[in-house]
DNA sequence: CACAAGTATACAGTATACTTCATACTTGTG
DNA sequence: CACAAGTATGAAGTATACTGTATACTTGTG
């Protein structure tokens, strides 16, 4: 249990972009019923891991609407199971399918490279 | 040789989006000296291949600042060769970088379809 | 040769993902 | 106990990447 501060240190995700996912659906903390001086927020480590997962995701080109899909299906929320696999599911295709563009764009890369050191204008 | 909508259908990406491309120096065309009447804009084969690119390096979460400097890198645009292979061998490790993101998102992935398939709440 | 369809240009508007700012309250430290 | 640092909230602002609208000119077709 940490507050936002602990957590931007530890995902190192800016404290203002923790709480756009909050208020976006992504993470939830909770506040502490016995603690009625503050409305802190505290989060557990299954917030670190989602906020890891969202930043991989990100990287690699996913919306955050696909990535909040993606999380839902992972921590329940009401979803039928079925529903749930056909969400992984697609996400898995699509996946695979920018492994695959990415190898593309290696080899075009490479060959830019090599066509570079030969002196080839193109 | 062709005009905007023929690039638009080969590439499959709208026009709107072309024209800005060709704003943001992406990609360019050319208008025929010998056509006084119009100034209507021409485009080679090259300008498809680099819109197949742009398509595939956007799906895998590169920013088009990104993607101009490898197009930049790949048709010279008064740079040292030396500049030029830095671009692309920065653009291989990020490419690199992206697919062991996406390989580690896929077993996660995995993962989180068998505790599903196993009635584990996660 | 009327007229639909294509092309160019400029500018405003939209969606996504933040980022900054202002305000106000709370907590830890010397 | 003053006061710097941390936390919460709401609203406005920014950057990126389009998308749509308006206007005007050009071209191809019956």
């Amino acid at each position: 249990m940490k507050l936002i501060s602990q957590l931007a240190r530890e995902a190192n995700i800016p404290i203002g972009t923790i709480r756009f996912y909050e208020k976006s659906g992504l993470i939830s903390g909770m506040t502490k019923k016995d603690v009625t001086s503050n409305n802190y927020v505290y989060y557990d480590d299954e917030v670190t891991e989602k906020l890891r997962f969202i930043k991989m995701a990100k990287a690699v080109g996913f919306t955050l609407a696909e990535i909040k899909q993606v999380i839902d299906a992972w921590y329940q929320k009401e979803l039928t199971k079925a529903s749930k696999m056909e969400v992984l599911n697609l996400k898995l295709e699509q996946i695979d399918t920018k492994i695959r563009e990415l190898k593309a764009m290696k080899k075009q890369i490479k060959l830019c490279k090599s066509n570079i050191e030969n002196g080839l204008s193109r």
